[in-house]
RNA sequence: CGGGGCGUAGCGCAGCCCGGUAGCGCACCUGCUUUGGGAGCAGGCGGUCGGAGGUUCGAAUCCUCUCGCCCCGACCA
């Protein structure tokens, strides 16, 4: 009728475009490349910024704010960093704008007058100005550690978007931190995988695969690229979080330096780690289904949704009365809960859409459920019901919400171990890739020129140096040269 | 930047080839009847057809220019 969702085995893209806009989380905005997140979106990415700030906070650090600009020249000072964020910087040059005539109408423009002397970048990321900063705080060892992270809007000029995998803005935490030895940044830089790994399975019930990014895919300005990888529906990879073991590098560039113990002056060690509202797509592919997006019980805004249903208008405020308590109840137990009242729209018209926003359990309340004394519970997933008597709903909707939780990352987990493959040959390799995608398990000798052509040829890219990967001699399955270990290989997103 | 598609009511579309003054579904409003998987009937509201120019007695429709968006590709720390 009204709404239907592209099946996803009709079109993928089509069927994600659909879940986000149909499901409100996003909107596109009248800015090319940029999204609106609507307030279902909204709460969602809330709660995982909630849970991701506590772990944070947990683990030391302190969030601080940094300006949106940077001025041009900071860019410039670390050679790798400015190579690759150049072509896709929003730039400011003017102040002010003026009216002026043209083709007789009056228009808009910068005003000349008003250019800047130097001209501002738009933070594609904040390593440049936040270094800056620190060098101004830090003179001895006992300045560190410095442990900050900043939730903030970015900007990067992307050629082509996507809602909420790629958009020109999107909004992010980013971690930076200064040490003194580069042993602790490198712990540091694996503490905060560790939590995005954690996040991600524990809340987002998306497995992970944690490793290390080759030289080539790697953040630009790093000495090391840490990452974890998840695998969407369609078989296709998605980089959920990256945490950086960015070496010396910008401490020289930004002459972040420190009188250590015995008074020598040295550079300090920096990390960086960001997760972004990426994550919200990824939950959707991750999850989502041809009813619509199917979110986590530990994430959702909305946890549960009680139905009522009636006949005739005897019946009707024995019903609400029922279905209100209820609500009440499992409120009070800590319960997202919303209680649907609205009386011009059917049952079923209420179960699509509800469905549709994702909401983890249905509970329903009918003259059959009351004659019991119970109701019925639906979970989104899978649809399986199961009656739950009325004076055990605050026991018993807390675990079957656990229980989805737990459900969900199993099938997601099975659904990746079932598409991840072995392949040994490099024609396994490409017809593997061909007809169902995935990760390709493979040896690889490590060379940028196999990596270039494995991409040209496949669109597959080494998504990660896996840690665990067990040692394994073999021969790298486009050139045969030595390979100590399978790597991971997928189209990504 | 290359290839493809699309701009007509809030949303999704038809009408365009063959010019004659705009229509369908959903949504919305009103009333009555309804409610265990997208309710029914009746009555309504709503559009300078993306913009500009041209051809014509007459343009959503033909011509020229232009703006914008979507999809695929190139690009993507």
């Amino acid at each position: 009728m009204a709404k239907r969702i592209t099946p996803r085995s009709e079109d993928w893209a089509r069927w994600y475009t659909d879940v986000v806009t149909q499901a409100k989380m996003a909107d596109y905005s009248p800015v090319k490349g940029c999204m609106v997140i609507r307030p279902h979106g909204y709460a969602l990415w809330e709660n995982m910024q909630r849970v991701l700030d506590r772990m944070f906070k947990e683990t030391g650090h302190e969030n601080a704010y940094f300006p949106l600009f940077i001025p041009k020249s900071f860019l410039a000072k670390e050679a790798e960093h400015v190579e690759g964020f150049a072509k896709e910087c929003a730039i400011v040059t003017h102040s002010r704008l003026k009216t002026v005539q043209a083709d007789g109408r009056a228009t808009i423009v910068p005003d000349p007058e008003s250019a800047l002397e130097e001209e501002l970048v738009v933070r594609p990321t904040s390593e440049t100005i936040i270094y800056a900063m620190f060098a101004k705080w830090v003179q001895s060892y006992r300045d560190l550690p410095i442990l900050i992270n900043q939730w903030a809007n970015i900007v990067r000029w992307e050629m082509r978007t996507r809602l909420f995998l790629r958009t020109t803005e999107f909004l992010w935490q980013e971690g930076h931190t200064a040490h003194a030895t580069h042993q602790e940044a490198e712990e540091e830089a694996l503490r905060m995988l560790d939590v995005y790994a954690s996040f991600a399975e524990e809340y987002m019930a998306v497995p992970v695969l944690k490793g290390v990014k080759t030289e080539k895919e790697k953040f630009a300005g790093a000495l090391r690229t840490y990452c974890i990888e998840a695998l969407m529906q369609d078989n296709k990879a998605l980089q959920a979080g990256t945490s950086h073991d960015l070496g010396q590098n910008f401490a020289r560039a930004f002459d972040l330096r420190f009188q250590d113990e015995a008074g020598d002056w040295t550079f300090a060690w920096n990390t960086s780690w960001g997760v972004s509202t990426r994550l919200v797509g990824a939950i959707v592919m991750a999850h989502g289904d041809d009813n619509g997006l199917v979110l986590p019980p530990r994430l959702a805004p909305i946890q549960a949704v009680v139905v009522p249903i009636w006949k005739g208008t005897d019946p009707v405020d024995r019903i609400l009365a029922a279905a209100r308590e209820a609500r009440d109840r499992l409120a009070r137990a800590g319960i997202a809960v919303r209680l649907d009242e609205r009386d011009s729209l059917s049952p079923g018209f209420k179960f699509n859409e509800w469905e549709m926003l994702g909401v983890p359990l249905r509970i329903e309340l009918g003259p059959r459920d009351l004659e019991q004394g119970s109701v019925t519970t639906v979970k989104r997933p899978n649809r399986s019901k199961a009656p739950v008597p009325l004076s055990g709903l605050e026991e018993r909707v807390p675990q079957l919400l656990e229980e989805v939780q737990r459900e969900m990352l199993e099938a997601a987990r099975a659904r990746r171990d079932a598409a991840t493959f072995t392949v040994d040959s490099w024609d396994g390799f490409r017809e593997r890739n061909e007809s169902t995608g995935g990760f390709l398990l493979a040896h690889f000798c490590g060379s940028s020129e196999c990596e270039n052509s494995i991409q040209e040829e496949t669109k597959a890219t080494v998504r990660c140096l896996a840690f665990g990967q067990p040692e394994e001699a073999g021969r790298c399955v486009r050139c045969g040269g030595p390979s100590p270990r399978r790597v991971h290989f997928a189209k990504a997103y």
